[in-house]
RNA sequence: GGCGGCAUAGCCAAGUGGCUAAGGCAGCGGUCUGCAAAACCGUUAUUCACCGGUUCGAAUCCGGUUGCCGCCUCCA
């Protein structure tokens, strides 16, 4: 079976044919560096991370790019606010969106190129693109004439008529067309520049994409991604300047991620509602986010609260606490024989089955428009399904049944790691989030301990008052004890 | 003003022509437990914003209405 995504140039979902066979290029627009990430930088990196990785997993040499833009007004003012040099400014963050991206186990793309390393390249392409008649300078400025583009307009979906009729254009007296926009910028004061034919200058916006895309994947690629704001002017823009100078078609499919909305309103620094990854990695596990995003279709606009991230929170404890099950049953095993596959009857052989064709469901929701919430959806059926099979009143650990629980827990790790997923050890996994937890509500572990030894002493002596006394005052602050084999032990709801 | 998207249970969310409308969270009842917790079982939408149409058949296609949102300016 073949994947399908939805493509924005075509505007409906296409089957995925490679230019060249069992390969993929994909090129990704990554962050100006000014700031720090935040949870919608997430969500896209989550997003195309995931891709890529399914990607792979159906056994596809991916070369995967995501850039860094390193040179823009903003990052000019903060360098200048901070008296330091953009430098200064564009390290320090790509430091910082590193460390985020690691911490939310997001994969280094193969390359990842900065713009400032592709300046001679932007004067380049630029230079074809005056030649041909579809840039002209202006007092040191250089501007791409839309008008002269005739596909202008053709992914996001509106006529250059449509857009000057919108009419809340800013009026450039440099400009040809209002439409038109800067490719190269003449140097102001205070601000880097380069050398070009031009005069010294800085880079537009936009064209440094068109440059590292072409010098890491050529002319014509498969896959250009990115968040669904850059599809305007963004991604218009590139191919304006990619497909202008080059007469290819830049890339044949277009993928865009849906926005992070706050109280069903978009996310943004004006608004004030921008939460940073690292703020909430202090709160929850990366796992909790990355639950929290792939629950839903990467188009979807996805609303964030403390209490969607519980809710994930909840069904990550789900699953660590299945996987627990299965690894606890199988530690200390000598194994099993792989042989036991073929004299499986009944309800083992029924449990086998179904956790066998758990790949392949996973892949069938994958392979249509990366269905994330559907694979999830078999994730959680299969951890039920295992939880009643390991809980059954006449279960026992013979060897066949240790086979069933191995190829249960091979599968969701399997999928897992496409997912990013279960890749904590399930103790470490609970014993991170009830330390988080204790430190997010001011809780002292030590002092629940004391409570704890404290309760066993009333337990072992059948003193219920007092060991039901101490589970409730600990269940006032939120904290859930649970008996098991002669051992308490405890969690944070 | 132009372009586009969305509307599925208390909440989140998959499903885009036809078997019982996935899954998660929350709630309720039960099993288990000294009591709990976890887990499991059962239960919570005869119905998919509303109106009309196409069809043997629609949450799914078409038209209209209402509501919400995004883009058109920097933005993942």
């Amino acid at each position: 079976m073949a994947m399908r995504f939805y493509n924005t140039l075509k505007r409906r979902k296409e089957e995925f044919k490679p230019i060249r066979e069992g390969k993929v290029g994909i090129y990704v627009c990554g962050i100006t560096v000014y700031d720090i990430c935040h949870v919608g930088h997430a969500r896209s990196a989550i997003v195309f991370d995931v891709i890529t990785r399914y990607m792979k997993y159906r056994g596809f040499d991916v070369t995967y790019v995501k850039n860094y833009t390193d040179v823009d007004d903003k990052i000019i003012n903060k360098a200048n606010a901070e008296k330091v040099g953009i430098r200064d400014i564009s390290e320090r963050y790509i430091e910082e969106h590193d460390r985020d991206m690691a911490a939310l186990n997001v994969a280094r793309p193969a390359i990842t190129p900065k713009a400032t390393e592709n300046i001679e390249g932007m004067i380049g392409l630029i230079t074809q693109l005056i030649e041909k008649g579809l840039a002209y300078v202006m007092d040191g400025d250089v501007y791409y004439a839309v008008e002269k583009f005739p596909g202008y307009g053709k992914l996001s979906g509106r006529a250059l008529d449509d857009m000057m009729a919108g009419a809340r254009v800013d009026i450039d007296e440099k400009k040809r067309n209002p439409m038109d926009f800067a490719l190269w910028k003449a140097s102001k004061g205070g601000e880097p520049w380069w050398e070009s034919p031009w005069g010294r200058g800085r880079p537009g916006w936009h064209i440094e994409c068109s440059v590292m895309s072409q010098r890491y994947l050529g002319d014509t690629f498969d896959i250009h991604g990115g968040g669904e704001d850059l599809i305007f002017p963004h991604h218009e823009n590139e191919i304006a300047q990619s497909e202008g100078a080059t007469g290819k078609v830049l890339a044949h499919y277009w993928i865009h991620n849906g926005f992070i909305k706050v109280n069903s309103e978009k996310m943004s620094k004006s608004l004030g509602n921008v939460f940073a990854i690292r703020d909430i990695l202090k709160h929850y596990h990366p796992e909790v986010l990355r639950l929290f995003v792939l629950q839903s279709h990467y188009k979807s606009p996805l609303d964030f609260s403390e209490d969607s991230l519980s809710e994930a929170r909840m069904g990550m404890g789900r699953f660590y606490e299945a996987l627990k099950k299965m690894e606890d049953m199988l530690a200390g095993t000598q194994g099993h024989s792989s042989a036991a596959a073929e004299s499986l009857a009944g309800k083992d052989k029924d449990v086998y089955e179904n956790v066998r064709s758990l790949t392949g469901r996973f892949v069938e929701a994958m392979d249509d428009d990366f269905n994330t919430a559907r694979a999830v959806g078999y994730l959680f059926e299969t951890a039920r399904l295992m939880n009643g099979y390991m809980g059954e009143k006449n279960f026992s650990a013979a060897d066949h049944a240790l086979f069933v629980v191995h190829a249960a827990k091979a599968a969701m790790k399997e999928i897992g790691h496409v997912l990013g997923l279960f890749l904590d050890e399930p103790d470490a996994y609970f014993l991170k989030d009830r330390n988080r937890e204790a430190e997010k509500r001011g809780l002292d572990t030590g002092e629940i301990e004391n409570l704890i030894s404290e309760r066993k002493v009333a337990r072992d002596s059948k003193d219920w008052k007092r060991a039901d006394d101490i589970r409730n005052s600990l269940a006032a602050k939120g904290i859930v004890l649970k008996d098991s084999q002669g051992v308490t032990t405890w969690t944070i709801e």
